[in-house]
RNA sequence: GGCGGCCUAGCUCAGCUGGCUAGAGCGUACGGUUCAUACCCGUGAGGUCGGGGGUUCGAUCCCCUCGGCCGCCA
């Protein structure tokens, strides 16, 4: 252990942008990242796990003062809970950072500095379409519909003067580095992407800061500008080691980072943008780019509006912080989209843990404790044809075990361990120990049987350490076994149990089994309650500065009652449906953008509220006369309704 | 519209550079067992590997094409 030569790694999350809410998704990247940290120590690495928040921007600076908070209170709070959730979670991480820290604010302004020193960064015009819910700028040709084409509302036309980060100059040597370093960006596919609609067609400058509000680190020697997010950002995964700063040890120990991982959203920034800033700063660049995928339901994205949002604390408390671990990583393969069930997490927990993990460590007690009175047997001489099997299966797991678990294939590490409790429960039909038990005069054999079992435990205890953070314990203390039995050197060592060691008495199962359908419907019923007061920030809708109108000019529009007849979506138009309205008076056909928040099956019969004299144009090759009215809020799209008893065609006013 | 990916048993998915009777889990039918959390173990049924064409001695795996789904970009 204490060798000079400890191989260091240094593994990142994504800094948590703090929105209000930390759903299963944000856990999920924690989760993953924490156990990928959890085995390099159980290796004996010397690890360093960062996460933290990122503070800065416009869209907070906003919220706080809907809160009547000042912007630093605001973040003061969320951190808080950001920290409380990660505790909950047993995330083992070493630092967290908040980007609003003097520490990451002053590196944050050396860097900014080198590159306005060496040229990389020049002073120019940014001019564009800014969507300040999203807090996110589109050129023209972005828009859908003269609206942001994230979220569908309204954006406004800004021209302000921004600093510039000269990106082409890097281009040919980050394609390089992509070319020298094959597992730079995982999965390969997302690389693809990169190359293909980012590289190859030429990179642009990116404006790297903002005067439209002052919230986050000053430009230095330019206080009208703020250092806009993605060099703020993505700084912390230096300034957190001390980059630069009087202590600068962790930076030289650790930097470059064995690998960032985040989600597939945000690839871009992490293969493209930091790599070049870290080239302008003329460091090496991370070792690995690892972008894992969201969490889906059964009926799509998570939403407030569709009621399918999980929140991870309430697994938790119900059902315990390794099913809920055990859920994240093996139900979903790492890298791809996986998707929550309730009826997927029940009956994992029942198979998985209960039946197969659980039970297995149950029985095994109580026949150390019906036939040896509670202490662990020894090892037979002559290991049997079964006892091989069983420990055959062991190496060959442990050997995929490494393989899988350095391509953070979380899910086929996990799947290959339950191969092990399988072949154990096989191990005890096989050699049948009720039967050895009443035939007295084979002690030793039974016995033998008893340690390999004990034995298969213990491996597989180990093997669980990165994944679940109490159940490796429990198993342990079942067997009776010390924490020094559950370190990586011992797998393979047969010696590891002592002679004498005492199970308990009588095993507690450390996975109860789930009633199904009522434990499905209750997390149904959370999913769609009201979302938990964890975090409750409170929310104060925007007023915008409408400019008055008469009653004449509100009664220029002619709203009409009608029913949709038929709906079906536009091809290749992800937002648009397609609806038949009866007004009445006459049909007519209306192309509406919100095919994110309603299924067309969901619209026909619906009565609704049109703009019948709007003046008809053309959607996707489509004609649209008129336009169905909505609510808004938070980016989710209500139908305005209507009372069922009002004639298609009457007059709204 | 451009680039890329996916479509394998009822369901969710494995199948590396083409080669024995195409696999796993769940579900299902039947059987075994009792140490255990009514658990565990075994056997069977079930697939024209999206459709069509091609290359090859041989294709789920390569090429072309059609259809459906998805990702990134525009």
């Amino acid at each position: 252990m204490s060798n000079e030569n400890t191989k260091s790694f240094y593994i990142t999350t994504p800094i948590y942008y703090p929105s209000g809410k930390f759903h299963i998704g944000t856990a999920y990247t924690t989760v993953a990242s924490d156990a990928m940290a959890r085995y390099k120590r159980l290796r004996g690495y010397d690890v360093r796990f960062l996460t933290g928040m990122d503070e800065h921007g416009q869209k907070i600076q906003e919220k706080a003062q809907e809160a009547s908070l000042a912007p630093q209170e605001y973040v003061d709070g969320i951190a808080e809970a950001a920290k409380k959730i990660w505790n909950l979670m047993d995330i083992s991480h070493d630092d967290f950072i908040r980007t609003t820290e003097t520490r990451h604010k002053e590196g944050v302004k050396k860097i900014f500095q080198t590159f306005l020193d060496n040229g990389d960064i020049y002073k120019g015009e940014y001019e564009g379409w800014y969507c300040t819910p999203d807090e996110t700028f589109f050129t023209e040709s972005q828009l859908e519909n003269g609206n942001c084409p994230d979220c569908g509302r309204a954006v406004h036309k800004v021209k302000e003067e921004s600093y510039f980060f000269n990106m082409k100059k890097y281009a040919d040597r980050l394609i390089q580095y992509y070319e020298d370093n094959l597992e730079f960006i995982e999965p390969e596919s997302r690389k693809n992407e990169m190359i293909n609609n980012f590289l190859k067609p030429g990179l642009e400058d990116l404006s790297v800061s903002r005067t439209s509000f002052d919230w986050g680190v000053k430009v230095p020697g330019d206080d009208k500008h703020v250092i806009y997010v993605w060099v703020d950002a993505l700084s912390n995964y230096i300034t957190s080691l001390g980059y630069r700063s009087d202590d600068d040890s962790l930076f030289n120990k650790f930097w470059p980072a064995d690998v960032h991982v985040v989600g597939k959203d945000i690839v871009r920034f992490h293969t493209i943008y930091w790599p070049i800033f870290l080239m302008a700063l003329n460091l090496p660049l991370p070792k690995k780019i690892f972008a894992h995928g969201f969490i889906m339901m059964k009926d799509g994205k998570m939403s407030k509006s569709k009621g399918n949002v999980v929140q991870p604390e309430m697994l938790v408390e119900r059902y315990g912080l390794d099913a809920t671990r055990y859920f994240l990583l093996r139900e979903l393969p790492f890298g791809a989209d996986g998707v929550f069930s309730p009826e997927a997490f029940v009956e994992r927990t029942n198979f998985d843990l209960a039946n197969d993990l659980g039970n297995l460590l149950n029985r095994t007690v109580s026949m150390m404790n019906k036939y040896f009175d509670g202490v662990i047997p020894v090892e037979g001489n002559e290991p049997t044809e079964f006892d091989t099997a069983l420990q055959q299966q062991a190496k060959d797991v442990i050997e995929k075990y490494e393989v899988n678990m350095d391509r953070m294939q979380f899910s086929m590490v996990l799947s290959d361990v339950w191969s092990l409790i399988s072949r154990s429960n096989k191990y005890i039909d096989e050699t049948q120990p009720w039967v050895l038990a009443k035939s007295g005069d084979d002690k030793a054999k039974l016995g033998s049987v008893m340690w390999h079992l004990a034995e298969s435990l213990r491996q597989t205890a180990v093997l669980l350490q990165p994944f679940l953070t109490n159940a490796p314990k429990q198993i342990a203390e079942q067997l009776g076994l010390s924490a020094d039995a559950l370190s990586w050197d011992t797998l393979l060592d047969s010696s590891t149990i002592a002679v004498g060691t005492r199970v308990v008495e009588k095993g507690v199962p450390i996975f109860p089994r789930l009633e199904v359908e009522p434990e499905v419907a209750y997390i149904q019923e959370q999913m769609r309650g009201p979302v938990s007061p964890e975090i409750k920030i409170p929310e104060v809708e925007e007023v915008p500065d409408v400019p008055e109108i008469t009653i004449d000019d509100f009664l220029k529009v002619d709203l009409r009652v009608a029913t949709v007849l038929a709906c079906e979506a536009i091809p290749k138009a992800d937002k648009l449906l397609k609806l038949q309205l009866d007004l009445g008076y006459e049909q007519r056909q209306v192309v509406s953008g919100i095919a994110k928040h309603y299924s067309p099956e969901e619209l026909v019969g619906q009565k609704v509220i049109v703009v019948a004299n709007l003046k008809p144009v053309k959607l996707r090759g489509e004609m649209s006369q008129g336009m169905i009215l909505a609510g808004e809020k938070d980016g989710f799209l209500t139908l305005a309704t209507v009372d069922p008893t009002l004639e298609n065609g009457a007059k709204v006013k």
